[in-house]
DNA sequence: AAGTGGTCTAGACCACTTT
DNA sequence: AAGTGGTCTAGACCACTTC
């Protein structure tokens, strides 16, 4: 009844709570509102990776509304594969040390079998200046330091990706080698882990061309042979790029994987 | 009250309405039911793509269900792009004649500017008997007569993609050159509208190869150009293949867009 | 037994479109 | 004004998991 008990930080503001249903234009919808407060606790590491939000009916409580409504809410962040419910258990927030994550963003299949975990080896990692392209993907001003770290990806033995990755080094403080050759497992595991970056999306733009000079010298190719080229911008909470990646990739055992529905 | 009034083909069994919620272990939740239902009257054609389909109230009524369960049931069926839901409209029978959908199947973008309609140069379009890997492909026998089509696309004039596709000779009679050139529009327009083959889902598996002797000619660079290879088999309702794909393109001034998540 | 998400219902009201 | 989908509520019961 009385406003803002502020026990915690994700309260409904009276004009939210006060408002009816659909009240006043400007308003968007009860559950959207929710979903936002939720992606808030989210963002602002309430819940971590893993971990167990409260349940529909706490949150409906919290927020003054019903269950139904937070319970819309948060099957479109499970949609959106922010959180992940589990039946007779809870809802938890999402991570990539998952197997059926890491699929979603690791598409390459071999031509037959299924797919097996790659072996990363690191080549480099090293700070350095943002070159001018890298740094308008990731909104940062050229001159900005990122961290590059360039590796090999290797199926039983064959290495068949080299990809160079450039990070803001303001987020990746500490990153090195030995960190990174020490975690087991998706690097993006170790970006949520380790250092508080959860990736959520992705763009690629996918072409066709020579290995080039460099790749075919790691990838034990002639230096015409045709590669993937994938450039993948990733994204965290609030559409902001976190991550640049171009890949080259060899496609003679394997082929990349993609669902159009 | 009485048992199947039958005044439409798409009458809920006894079983199913008798049964309360979650009654019986071997029976799903109702929504997939009604779902089922629905998807069934879609692949009959009861609905035909572009057509309206009964209101929510009124399908509740046929089914005796509740709103909200037929609700849910087209909530997902709307999610897999089968309907498409319009404010104070209705609920409609989603097609490929829309540019929303075009542009979840032809994934190309140029690399500046907006995506433009292709024309399309139908290169051949005959009768033959099926080869094997594509039979497979096709859930057909080897031997069984199919439809091959090889066509270029072209952006602003300058050719970009050779493609060749295999349709099952049963579902498409008297598809001819003729046909496909008076056609404007997504190929899977015409499918829909003048075979009654609507295609709903399609795997592909992407490799960078070299374009090849005769792709080359067709598209004008060196044999040995890097080109995408696309392969496409498409799916209609219950899983069905019905198309086969076999797409080179040039990637110079373009790329596969695609989004993870 | 208690707590969680999953399903289903019935009714109210809102926003949008067409008549 | 009438019909459509969109939102919100309150309550019941089910299925699954843990204690």
């Amino acid at each position: 009844m009385a406003a803002n008990p502020s026990e915690n930080n994700l309260n409904v503001t009276d004009g939210l709570a006060a408002s009816g249903p659909g009240s006043s234009p400007q308003f968007s919808p009860l559950y959207q509102q929710i979903k936002g407060l939720i992606m808030q606790g989210l963002e602002q590491g309430e819940w971590k990776p893993g971990e167990m939000i409260p349940s529909e009916t706490d949150l409906a409580t919290r927020f003054k509304v019903s269950q139904g409504t937070v319970r819309k809410a948060i099957d479109e962040l499970s949609s959106e594969n922010l959180l992940v419910r589990r039946q007779g258990k809870g809802t938890f927030v999402a991570t990539h040390d998952e197997a059926r994550v890491q699929f979603r963003f690791l598409r390459l299949m071999p031509n037959e079998g299924a797919q097996t975990a790659p072996e990363s080896k690191i080549v480099e990692c090293n700070r350095m200046r943002a070159p001018s392209d890298i740094a308008r993907l990731l909104e940062a001003k050229p001159g900005d330091t990122l961290v590059l770290i360039r590796r090999v990806l290797s199926f039983a033995g064959k290495p068949t990706i080299l990809e160079e990755i450039w990070l803001p080094g303001t987020l990746f403080k500490g990153l090195t080698t030995e960190r990174l050759n020490e975690y087991k497992g998706p690097m993006y595991g170790l970006f949520e882990m380790e250092f508080g970056t959860k990736m959520i999306r992705a763009d690629e733009m996918i072409r066709a061309v020579s290995a080039g000079d460099e790749a075919a010298q790691y990838l034990a190719v002639n230096s015409n042979e045709p590669v993937l080229l994938i450039e993948r911008v990733s994204f965290t909470y609030g559409e902001r790029p976190v991550e640049v990646r171009r890949g080259r990739y060899l496609t003679r055992d394997f082929y990349y994987s993609n669902q159009l529905s």
